[in-house]
DNA sequence: ATGCCTTTGTGAACGCGTGCACAAAGATGG
DNA sequence: CCATCTTTGTGCACGCGTTCACAAAGGCAT
């Protein structure tokens, strides 16, 4: 059982830390802006400042490039620009396929980002038979059975995923097959793939799940330091409390009644049962960047 | 001006780790969908397969919320999804308002996983008059001048931004001024906000160019591997074959102009098939889509 | 009851990422 | 050519997060 878990790789790829590759493109964002202001140089106060984060961890992230600044000065903003686009592999074309055309994937297609950045949407798959030859941001949507060809004449190595969850599992199994290498994934499931395929992922549900926990937990200290202040500021409005129905009692060993015990030994739940696990819910996919 | 940075001080808020709480929803996905299937109960083992991560990682992320599993049996799904799902806040009902109603916006006023997960979506903002009233995912598009009253009327306290970039930063103001403490924001910019509000963002662009820097780093290891094997000879470069020379010579602080200095970075790529990237300047940041 | 077997919960080691603080490098002015 | 000032590049320490490995806990069969 291949069950290729995500990206469980040697973290640091080529001496470059994962963490400092998902910043520089940041960086390159600033640092573009900067380049169309014909801004010649700028300090890494400065660029920290643009990207939002900390100067010293700013230099030591490009001193994993190379020495590209001059001390006392600061960095060159074009060259600089030039050297994180080649390190990031954006000297050069990805084409990339979308699959799923719906809400969200009409929306990535209309997307300007892309080739802005060196990417270039080569087709746009969907399974509907209806949705075939209709034009989504000036490309005709192509039938899912034609994926295969398409990522094999075009070259493509990155495939989007924007179906709904249950089709996401297939759809990526037919990507990789077809050659895909590294798969961007807007849809609410865990997608098993081989070893030396990148998955990255992005959930609005998750995204939302975890800001409420901060909010929950802000409210609560709020909630406390009130109390102890004794109503110094107005309460705030009462959130409207749907408060589910506690299951009381922790099941501590009882349920002996419906026992045949469905055997969790022997199963262990692998890939068979891990891709019917597809949305709980009729979740359609979801999130989407920008 | 209080450049507030993202979040990054309590790092651990109220004793569990931030990134035991950013999986906590990928675990009560795993759940909900066990508790559809009306299986009872599951091992750490069964259930960090499912959510594709590490059984032991699973068992410690548990083990902040309490101990809730049974030794030889495993956890029970139902009282489980429970608690969860109270640590997270869902057991509440978050009302949502989402600020730029484009292709994006639109998509995301559609999905279904809001509603199915404690988010109901309050309003829907957009700054174009021509919008006012249209519906959108059955709720009307209402105009950015009423975005104070629809926060304060309908305490909302978390806020989608999915705006072109460049209205991102004032919109987010407003939303905070108006009493947002969570953002979550899809436009490509990095958004400033005071102590106390939290920020996630999410961002195509960004993901796209990590998944182009592992694939460029696999192509050349590719092409080291193919290398050695066939004799070790020819740096015969596969696919896109990267391996470009360093262009422009690093601005070494020669030029006695301070000036501009155009810099040759635009850099063409002396070597074959490399495509420069498109336009050494045409890049535009990107209006989101929308 | 008793012993076996399964699975949890966690102590401890390890590695990555972050941020401080500073010496070295280089520009600039005299 | 030398002094001074600015900013880079990085050694070091600290803390979070991950993983291993195992003792304790509890079910289940005998």
């Amino acid at each position: 059982m291949a069950t290729g878990r995500t990206h469980r790789l040697p973290t640091r790829s080529r001496g470059i830390p994962e963490a400092t590759v998902a910043r520089l493109p940041l960086y390159l964002r600033a640092l573009t802006a900067l380049s169309e202001r014909s801004v010649p140089t700028v300090s890494s106060e400065e660029l920290a400042a643009a990207a939002g984060v900390n100067s010293a961890k700013l230099r030591k992230d490009f001193s994993y490039l190379g020495s590209y600044g001059t001390r006392g000065v600061g960095y060159d903003v074009e060259y600089l620009v030039y050297q994180i686009s080649r390190e990031l592999g954006l000297t050069q074309d990805w084409p990339v396929v979308i699959v799923g055309i719906g809400n969200l994937g009409a929306a990535l297609a209309n997307y300007g980002g892309f080739a802005s950045r060196g990417f270039r949407v080569a087709a746009l798959i969907d399974a509907d038979p209806a949705m075939a030859g209709k034009p989504v941001a000036g490309i005709a949507v192509q039938h899912t059975d034609e994926l295969e060809s398409i990522i094999s004449d075009n070259g493509v190595s990155i495939g989007v995923i924007a179906t709904p969850a249950g089709a996401a599992q297939q759809v990526c199994e037919r990507l990789v097959a077809a050659g895909v290498t590294s798969i961007l994934n807007f849809a609410p499931t865990v997608l098993s793939v081989p070893d030396g395929v990148d998955v990255r992922k992005v959930d609005l549900s998750i995204e939302l799940q975890i800001l409420a926990f901060h909010e929950q937990r802000k409210a609560g200290e709020e909630a406390a330091q009130d109390a102890a202040q004794a109503g110094a500021t107005a309460p705030a409005p009462a959130r409207p409390g749907r408060v589910l129905p506690d299951p009381a009692a922790r099941p501590t060993t009882a349920g002996a009644t419906t026992g045949p015990a469905p055997a969790a030994a022997t199963a262990p739940v692998t890939s068979a049962d891990v891709r019917d696990n597809q949305g709980p819910d009729g979740d359609v996919p979801a999130v989407m960047p920008a």
